[in-house]
RNA sequence: GGACUCAUAGCUCAGUUGGUUAGAGCACCUGCUUCACACGCAGGGGGUCACUGGUUCGAGUCCAGUUGAGUCCA
């Protein structure tokens, strides 16, 4: 057995063992007739993506829970891939086109720009999951997909034909949220809402024909025009209208009149009544315009007024917003629009004004609303995926999501799925040669003679054009929990063993997709996956985990333009990437951001540091011998020679076991991690290899207690490798635990459980009560080092202690006098009767007096008792008071009153013996 | 406007169904190269649990309100 080296380098172990599990196929999702499973896809991210923190966690929180799952003895598959980002993609390539050739995509046209983007992906694409190699993530990565696959791309327009065919997809020119910088619509769930500083323009609207108003003190007064506000002064020439609320007293016999549109062609334009208008909303008339805004658009629909467009793909103003408008970028256009009103005296005022506008949540511009053709999908099976959630079938975590997740659905919108890219895939449906695409009517779609909808495309393509449209990207990736199982091909189906792993068991993800991906997979899980099977068969996924998003230390969302996210290859190069993911999962509680710190990820080394260097010590301690199977390990141990260490040692192992049992139950990765930590540090470490390290000086007791220790790193090694593969691996193999060569993975993780009944088997059975006197000997040592360190005792030096304890402490002291003084650094400890005039401490188990040889300093004595006196005597205070209270003794339950008492006593004691103390000091 | 989350030591966070004197890591102070580990060991200082009120024998924990930070929806 190779010998272990002062600290562990994670460099040296991580890319062997990587290989070596790659090499023996160890992620394969394979699944034995009736096995378990446990499945996991993966979020993909994009193919041109590189790995941030964000990742780090999304998928160390994967990896944690599908390797738990192998231990357990489940056929885990976990599925990577990548997603093809439409909008993101196309844009870095025609970017990176711009810079190197100095063209734009239609320089090249359709085919050779996609030729351009496939290379791009072929050389850049997947680096990603390289980088999730690096993290220790155990992907099948046979099974790897990405969303322009062939096969998978096959699913995706079997998706759009069967929802076509099942009347779920219709074609429509209505109002879309336009991306001028990507020339593309966007669905509602791409548009984010910002705050946004501009002004509000007081404007006047000329009436046609004066007429007279009454004033607040009820005169008659003339008036000649209206007033109104806007943001968007240079839309007015394509306003059509004057809109006024119905029951607006103010304005009620306007309503039929006109006023002339004060830029742009001069025409007069009626005022018209519409229950959309706010009237407590500034002056309470609006301008309608309904090819530049959602609302007005359906005023104008209502009022069968004109459209009038007057805004260029591009964001940039065309002829019908007036000569002096034309071919302006709009905010340039809003600016001019302005001064010219001004001139002609239409402007009353400009007052800054915040309001809320829709911005491209890829492009980060203001988006433009828009009268487009598109398809739209009304959602299936949106009432089947409510029942789901509140069904508990589907169970997330947190729970609260759920509402977030109903309440979306209760106000569900049909989905715009088509985007005016190349890059995607292109929509499934061939217009006959000659149709006027912009006059089809719903009837025409239903025509084959006008119309085709097919996988393969039309017969005799010399008579057809494809639609130029592909589809939202997350309209491909909301199959993904069935489309990386082989859907809808039958053979590959049965090849990616669908039967076996869908429904998927997990998926973690972060809730700002929740509406973009997590519902929507809902959906189409319910609706494609297993026609007519029950619901429970269809849905896509049990648990839905909800990881928090990384931030910094400010609180700040990490992103490339603040500069402040790490490059996670730089964390896994100083920290291992044991200690990044064990680091990071400490400081990630359930739904709860993260702010990362990244002395926690120290932390997270350090840790793996001292597991080493306890695996370490273990093989320095004796002979290594057979550690190939649990029973070979209980079989050296001897349960007649446990001590109250032991006992105490082997509870608290249980006891974490339990702790990760319920954890993973309820994905508190934070408390799995933090009870492990305290677990291995405190409990193992500190206490009892300390106290080992007299016992083993006793040959008889040294095969015991050896064994004892192979057995608590062994299962500590399994709790441990969910949340670092690599050096649980590696000391597997160098404390030789595996069979043979085998991977810590094929030996089956102990459940409290099992390992209860093996060690009962062994005729051991933990005494819980030896906890509590561990407690007591920790507390003595604790003490007696502090009486040390007051009296300015050098820690190393041996000295004398004297114990005045009664028969009961003493026989606990003298029971592990050895182990005690070992650690407390004492030439002896003795019991004695008399009450020496020495330095004296009060332990639970007696009065310590340490022995210096040096004359007491008694002024120094007296306060540092006097002040311990001061503290003691607040608590008993405490103590009797609530005590003393009848309504406490007559409501409280017997164990806390009991256990009050109790406490009460010891105080009590305490008390009385540092008085006495006091005394002796004079 | 509606929904949600958070506020505990200088920093990052734990704190189970309310129950002894509120914990950890990092940072800080003191001592220590002791036959695993200085990526370590021992000892120490540091908290009115945001604020106000309520329920209760008892509140960091439950309820209401206030303030502040953040997220989502409109």
């Amino acid at each position: 057995m190779a010998e272990i080296t002062k600290s562990y380098e994670s460099r040296d172990v991580e890319d062997k063992w990587y290989a070596a599990w790659q090499e023996a196929k160890c992620f394969a999702g394979q699944a034995a007739p009736g096995q378990e499973t446990y499945t996991i896809v993966i979020p993909p991210p994009n193919v041109t993506g590189i790995l941030h923190m964000g990742h780090v966690l999304n998928n160390t929180l994967q990896d944690v829970l599908i390797r738990r799952a192998r231990l357990e003895g489940k056929a885990a598959c976990w599925i990577p891939g990548t997603d093809h980002a439409g909008i993101a993609t196309q844009t870095m390539v025609e970017k990176h086109l711009k810079k190197t050739e100095g063209k734009g995509r239609r320089d090249l046209g359709r085919e050779e720009f996609l030729k351009r983007v496939w290379s791009w992906r072929d050389e850049k694409g997947d680096m990603i999951l390289k980088q999730l190699r690096q993290l220790g993530c155990s992907c099948d990565w046979d099974r790897t997909t990405f969303t322009m696959d062939p096969h998978y791309s096959r699913a995706v327009l079997t998706s759009f034909v069967k929802l076509f065919d099942g009347g779920h997809i219709y074609r429509g020119k209505r109002m879309v949220n336009w991306c001028p910088a990507s020339h593309t619509a966007l669905s509602d769930e791409e548009v984010e809402m910002r705050p946004t500083k501009g002004f509000l323009y007081k404007l006047r609207y000329e009436l046609v024909e004066p007429t007279t108003t009454k004033d607040a003190e009820g005169n008659e007064v003339p008036l000649t025009h209206l007033i109104l506000e806007t943001t968007r002064p240079e839309t007015i020439a394509a306003d059509v209208a004057v809109a006024v609320h119905p029951d607006d007293e103010r304005y009620k016999h306007l309503v039929g009149r006109k006023v002339w549109r004060p830029l742009g062609e001069r025409v007069q334009i009626p005022i018209i009544a519409d229950i959309a208008v706010d009237p407590a909303f500034a002056a309470g008339a609006l301008k309608v315009t309904p090819a530049h805004d959602k609302v007005d658009f359906e005023i104008g629909q209502r009022h069968k007024l004109p459209v009038i467009d007057a805004i260029n793909a591009d964001g940039t103003m065309n002829e019908f917003a007036g000569p002096e408008l034309a071919g302006m970028e709009r905010f340039a256009a809003r600016k001019k629009a302005a001064e010219i009103l001004e001139q002609r005296g239409n402007l009353i005022e400009a007052k800054p004004y915040e309001n809320n506008v829709g911005y491209s949540q890829r492009a980060g511009v203001p988006i433009e609303p828009r009268l487009t053709q598109q398809w739209w999908l009304r959602y299936p099976r949106v009432e089947e995926a409510k029942a789901v959630v509140r069904d508990g079938l589907i169970q997330m975590h947190p729970e609260r999501w759920t509402k977030v997740y109903l309440n979306w659905l209760d106000n569900i919108q049909d989905w715009c799925i088509s985007r005016q890219l190349w890059w995607g895939h292109r929509i499934p449906v061939w217009y006959a040669k000659g149709v006027d695409r912009e006059k089809l009517t719903e009837a025409d779609l239903r025509d084959p003679r006008k119309i085709h909808v097919s996988l393969e495309g039309p017969a005799d393509p010399q008579n057809w054009e494809q639609e130029d449209d592909v589809l939202d990207t997350w309209a491909s990736s909301w199959l993904w929990p069935f489309g990386t199982l082989g859907w809808p091909d039958d053979a590959a189906q049965k090849a990616a063993n669908f039967e076996a792993f869908y429904p998927t068991t997990t998926l973690a993800t972060g809730a700002d997709i929740i509406f973009f991906w997590v519902a929507r997979m809902i959906m189409a899980g319910l609706e494609f996956s297993r026609p007519g099977a029950p619901v429970e068969q269809r849905i896509p996924f049990k648990h839905v985990y909800f990881n928090g998003i990384v931030r910094d230390k400010q609180g700040r969302k990490m992103s490339k333009t603040l500069g402040n996210s790490p490059d996670p290859l730089d964390l896994i190069t100083a920290y291992g990437a044991d200690g990044l993911r064990f680091g990071l999962l400490q400081i990630a509680p359930l739904g709860q951001d993260v702010k990362f710190d990244e002395t926690r990820i120290e932390a997270g080394k350090h840790f793996c540091n001292k597991l080493w260097n306890a695996c370490r010590f273990r093989q320095m301690s004796g002979e290594m011998s057979d550690n190939s199977s649990l029973a070979a390990i209980l079989g050296r141990i001897d349960p007649a020679r446990f001590d109250d260490d032991d006992h105490a040692l082997l509870g608290a192992l249980l006891d974490t076991m339990g702790t990760l049992e319920k954890s993973f139950a309820e994905f508190e990765f934070a408390t799995a991690t933090q009870r492990l930590y305290s677990f291995f540090w405190n409990d193992f470490c500190d206490w009892y290899v300390e106290v080992a390290k007299a016992r083993l000086q006793d040959p008889a007791a040294k095969v015991h207690v050896l064994a004892v220790q192979d057995l608590v790193i062994r299962e500590f090694l399994l709790l441990f490798e969910p949340f670092a593969p690599f050096i649980t691996e590696e000391l597997w193999h160098l404390l030789g635990y595996g069979a043979e060569k085998a991977f810590l993975q094929e030996t089956r993780i102990e459940t409290v459980a099992t390992l209860t009944a093996a060690l009962a088997g062994r005729g051991a059975t933990i005494d819980g009560a030896a906890a509590g006197r561990v407690e007591q000997l920790k507390q003595f040592s604790s003490l007696a080092r502090q009486l040390k360190a007051d009296q300015a005792v050098a820690q190393k030096r041996d000295v004398k202690f004297l114990a005045l304890a009664d028969t009961a402490g003493w026989s606990v002291l003298a029971a592990n006098v050895a182990k005690l003084a070992r650690l407390v650094g004492a030439a002896s400890i003795e019991r004695t009767t008399a009450e020496p005039a020495l330095p004296a401490i009060v332990t639970p188990l007696g009065t310590l007096y340490l022995d210096t040889g040096v004359k007491v300093d008694s002024a120094t004595e007296r306060v540092r008792l006097t002040k311990e006196l001061d503290q003691l005597a607040k608590h008993i205070a405490g103590t009797e008071a609530r005590l003393g209270n009848i309504a406490f003794t007559s409501k409280a339950p017997p164990a806390v009153l009991d256990g009050a008492r109790k406490q009460l006593a010891e105080l009590q004691g305490k008390r009385a013996e540092i008085e006495r103390l006091l005394v002796a000091v004079g």
